[in-house]
This record gives C-alpha cells, structure tokens and sequence, in this order.
DNA sequence: CATCGTTGGTACAACGTTGTAAAGACCCAG
DNA sequence: CTGGGTCTTTACAACGTTGTACCAACGATG
C-alpha cells in the first residue's frame, strides 16, 4: 500500500507538499502538482484514515448501540442512521446489545472515546444512573427510551400520546374491553404506553382492568401470541388489544387466529412502530407509525451540533412525528 | 483523556512499562505493578485504539456490505455477522449499497485497506468482471452471490440444490401446476434457484410451462403480491408457487388472500431464507432455512484464514447446510 | 572472582498523517 | 541592486502506541 512517501520519492518532492496536494492545498506550483497529482494516480495511493485521525483528534465514525439487528425495528432505524450518517461522512459501528443492561453498559464503557467521535444508543434496560456513573467523554444521544434525569440528548416520539391516540381509536371503533399487551416492569416506553392507554380509556368513561393489562417480559412475537392466548381465556375476552409493538401486535393475531377469532370482528389490534411487515400481515396492521427517518435525521443533526457546540449546551429532547396508520385490523 | 504518558508520569516509570502493564507482560517488579495500576485506575486511562492500531497495521474493523438492513434476511444476517465478528474482537462497520451496482462498487473501492482489515460482502447486483478492476487490497470473502470466475473466498448454501428440494416438495404434495416467482436477467442466485426448479420438474416428468416463470425486478413483498396477482389471474392459474425468498411470498400470501384463492387448499406456496416473520405469517411459510448462524461464521473463518495464510492461498468456497421448513402454507 | 543468563527497566524509532515554522525562490518598487 | 513582500517548498515535531535494542542489576555457575 502506497503512503505520502512513496508519492512523493516518485514525484520528486517532499511529503508535505503530496499532501498539500492530497488536501487541496491553493499554493503549489502547476508544475509539482501534475507530477503529484500523476504520482498519486500510478501508486493508486489511499490516505490512511487511522493516521490522519490519529493526527486530527477525530475518528470519523459513529457507534450505534441497539439490542438487535434482526428486529425488525431495529434494523430499518439502523438503515436510515446508516444513511444520516453518511451524508455526514461518517461510518457507523454497529453494537448489539441483546437488550442486556450488563452489555449496554459495557459497550458504552469500551467504546471509549478513541474508535468513535460520537454514539447514538437505543437503550433497552438501561436506568438512568446506569449513564451517571459512566461519562463516555463523547456526545451520546438518545433514542425512544426518555430518562428525563440525566442530562443528555433524546429523541423520540411522544409516547404517551401516541399511545393514547392507538387507544382513543379502538373506544372510537364501540369497544369498550379494550387490553393492553407489553406493560414491563422497568421499561420506560412501556411505562409511558401504559400511561397513554390508562388516560385514554379515562378520558372516555371507560374502566381500567387490571386483567386486560398484560406484561410482557420481550417483546417478540412469541410473547404477544402468549399473552393474546391468555386474554381469550378469561371468562370475559376483550373486544379491542392495544399491542406495545407490530411484534407483539403480530403474534396476537396468529393467537387469535387459532382460538378461532377473528380480527377484526371479534377483536381490534393495533400495533406500534409499522414495521415495514405490519403492512402485509393478515389482516394488514393498524399501528403507530413514527416517522424514523426523522428520528434518524434529528439524532445526527444533536451529535452535530453538540460535537461543535462542546460539553455546556443544554441537553435538548426532540420529539419527532408520528401518525396513525389504519389498516384492516381495526377495520 | 489520559494516554500512557500521563499514567507514567503518575507512577513514576517509563511509557513503556506501563505499556508492559497494560499488555500483560510478565516480568514487571510487583511494586512497580501495583503503582501502574494504581495509576491507571486513578487516571481512567483507556487505550487509543487508532494509534495501536496504526503501530500494529491493523485496523481492528471489518466492513459488512449489504443491500438494506431493513430487508429482514440481511438485518438477521448482519445480527449474526456482529456476533461472529465480536468473538474475535471485531468491530463491524456496516455499508449499505441499496443494491445498486455503482454503490456496490463505489464502497468497496473506498474502504481500501485503512479503515477494515478486510470486508464481507453479499452482492446484489456485482458482476464478475467488478471484481477483477477492482483488487481492494485486503481479503473480501462474498456471502451469497456466487461468482465462479473470480478467485474469492465464498459462502452460502447450494442454490440449485435447495430450489430443488423445494420444488420437489411441492411435487410431493402432489401439486402439478408449479409456478416460480423471482427470476431475474442477471442475479445469480435467481439463476441458480430457476435451474434448481427447472430440474426438480423435469425430474418428476412435469413440464416446464415458462408463462409460470415470473420475474421479480426487486424481491420486496410488493413484488411478490404483484407476480402472484398476475399468475392468478392466468386462465389455468398454478396449484403451487415456489418464491425466491420470503418476502415475496409473503407479498404472494396477501394477493391469494385478496384474490379469494386459499392457501395451501387451492395454491401452495414454498418460500426461501426462512426470516423470522415467516413463522407468524397466516398461513405460517414453508420456506428453505439456510443456516445464518453458519454461514456467519464461516464467513468470519474465511478471513481469519486468509489474514494469516495471505493472498496465495487457493480461494475457498463454503457450503452451509439447509433444511427444509415445513408450515402451514404447504400442509 | 569472572562470566553468564535471567529479570526488570529504559530510550528510541516507527506506524502515516498534518500543523508549524522557517527557509528558499521569485517579483516588484524604490 | 537592495529591500520587502508574496508565493512555494521543506524539515521537523507531534498524535499515542508498541517493537527493538540496549542497559543494569541480580544470583548462579565455573
């Protein structure tokens, strides 16, 4: 592999000025640089990005810490931070880390500020003091989970909105059982969808049943066909379930499906994230679908803006859009 | 952000020893030991991984070059390829092409051996002859694709022979009419899976009916509803549907639906990847499971291989096992 | 007591790049 | 032809790390 040294011995000039040259440089003589510039083209000469961050104090890439990658939440967010990022110049380092807090700690700890200028995190079980402890010395944002005490970067959607127009629209369609699937112990945006729910079912004169609220411990597709199973058992089944993602949403319908009940005649589901699958489903999913590419976009613009603007800014929380995407399960 | 010389500085010995400390070597008084780990601890120092790195020419990164991690197949593949990678202490740059063949080319030319030690790659739409200009300068092993011409390391499973078993399958069922949806001009697994089907209707005596071969310019889940859509409204419609991946047969499931056409009763339909949504869809998808795991794996063996036996070595072509997975769609 | 091998430590150079400072070439006005 | 400025190029150091070479003790061996 060609360095600087091998282009400059071939073209007869220091090292310095095949750099100029390399990085535009206005003041080299026309002469020097046609023979730099053929120099660089017959050595096919690559400049060393480790050494020239080494140089410049930056890496020129971006971590994205995630549970994983074959969710498919996960995967189409990664694909659009994927595509924010470049525009920007910078590679994205993917981490996995399988929604275990140890992990996420352990990332976030390793990655050090060396391989990454910045990271964007999408914590799964991660408390907030899990972040006071750790000051990773580069900006890190946010996504989805809101600790509202620790002071860094957020973005996300309002979530107990959100939840509450997926609720107020099954109370809008008649029903009037309507069960939630997803409540989690510590989760935030679980805690904050529960919310969302529990006003919307007030707001509209209806009970909350503590029967109709499920946990679920993952949220994969096996965990809201269990809990969808569990609902058609009780003595009095609901008519309406508020899923707290397309996954669960997903493996309620198959549920339903083998109890023989039909969606969504017999039970409404909505869904949230519209997964790009949610779409195809049978029935087809309504869910709520948050704009990612947004996400994507505003959580590059605050590392950004915080790689220029340093350490003193204020944290700031950016809620992007969302909509309702109606579909044939409530249909 | 403290380096070495700021830890020797605190314990009073040489950058180097404390270097020594860090990197585990053994012959390092005791006394001097405690006090560099004193130092270290005090001062939080974490290694630049860039300057070891550049001092060791490696870069500690490999490049994972895909189509779209939204696409479920890759999102799950890419999930694994971390795993695999992070036993050895990889971090994984991932590069999306959006399959097209200028972005395929394009990145694979920029990644030059500085920021990767060497990069996995699934082609989508990469010619042979891309490859022979190209010489990228450190080990590419290829995922899928299977270009025979060029002298790179390959994984993936037997194509013609995985088609086979699942159009044989359909055989079986005793379906007559098989139709394939996802031929392409110039995809080389596309190739392989239509000579796959083409043999397995030979073999059983079926004749080969090319207005049921239907092409599939992208393998999205539109696709697949608009290639099924157009085959049953055929005059003699097919009883069976073997589909290139399971996007398009899931897109395939939802135009039966809507066509009133039950599956598997009046159309079976066999898919290929076995993505996790299969096993949820209504009907559940039979589909080809390849095994992701392994070919994961072996895609990260084949680097590690060539990182130590060099550029010489003969070119190796990995085949992963399959399995056929039988659901709902062809029960 | 001289020699040797082992153990423990250090100084220096190098990886490839770029910022700094300074030196050299050139041109024009005085 | 001198002085001053502008253009052009260069040597050097530095980013943080580690390999190499070397030095200094030390106890053991002859």
């Amino acid at each position: 592999m060609a360095t600087l040294k091998d282009v400059a011995r071939l073209a007869g000039v220091s090292v310095k000025t095949v750099s100029n040259v390399v990085n535009g440089y206005e003041f080299v003589k026309p002469d020097n640089r046609r023979r730099v510039e053929e120099a660089l083209a017959t050595t096919g000469y690559r400049p060393n990005i480790g050494a020239r961050n080494l140089r410049r104090g930056r890496t020129g890439s971006l971590a994205l810490v995630l549970p994983e990658l074959s969710i498919p939440y996960f995967g189409e967010m990664a694909g659009l931070v994927l595509e924010a990022a470049g525009e920007h110049e910078w590679n994205v380092l993917i981490e996995q880390t399988l929604g275990t807090r140890d992990r996420e700690r352990a990332t976030l700890a390793a990655l050090g500020p060396h391989m990454i200028d910045a990271a964007i995190v999408s914590p799964e079980a991660l408390h907030a003091r899990d972040f006071d402890q750790l000051d990773p010395g580069i900006p890190v944002v946010m996504l989805g989970e809101h600790s509202v005490d620790v002071p860094i970067d957020h973005v996300g959607i309002d979530n107990v909105l959100a939840a509450t127009v997926a609720t107020r629209h099954l109370v809008e369609l008649g029903r009037n059982r309507i069960a939630a699937i997803g409540a989690h112990p510590y989760r935030g945006t679980a805690t904050q969808r529960l919310e969302g729910y529990r006003t919307a079912l007030t707001t509209a004169g209806l009970p909350v049943r503590e029967e109709y609220i499920v946990q679920a411990l993952n949220y994969h597709r096996r965990d809201g066909a269990d809990a969808m199973a569990h609902l058609l058992s009780l003595p009095t089944p609901p008519d309406a379930v508020f899923c707290f993602n397309d996954l669960l949403a997903i493996g309620a319908l198959r549920a339903a499906a083998e109890h023989g009940v039909s969606v969504p005649r017999d039970v409404a589901v909505v869904g949230f994230d519209n997964n790009e699958e949610s779409a195809y489903s049978m029935p087809s999913l309504t869910t709520i679908a948050p704009d990612k590419a947004a996400i994507a976009h505003s959580a590059v613009d605050l590392i950004r803006r915080r790689l220029k603007g340093g350490q003193d800014l204020e944290p700031e929380d950016v809620q992007t859009p969302f909509s309702l995407e109606i579909r044939e399960s409530t249909r």
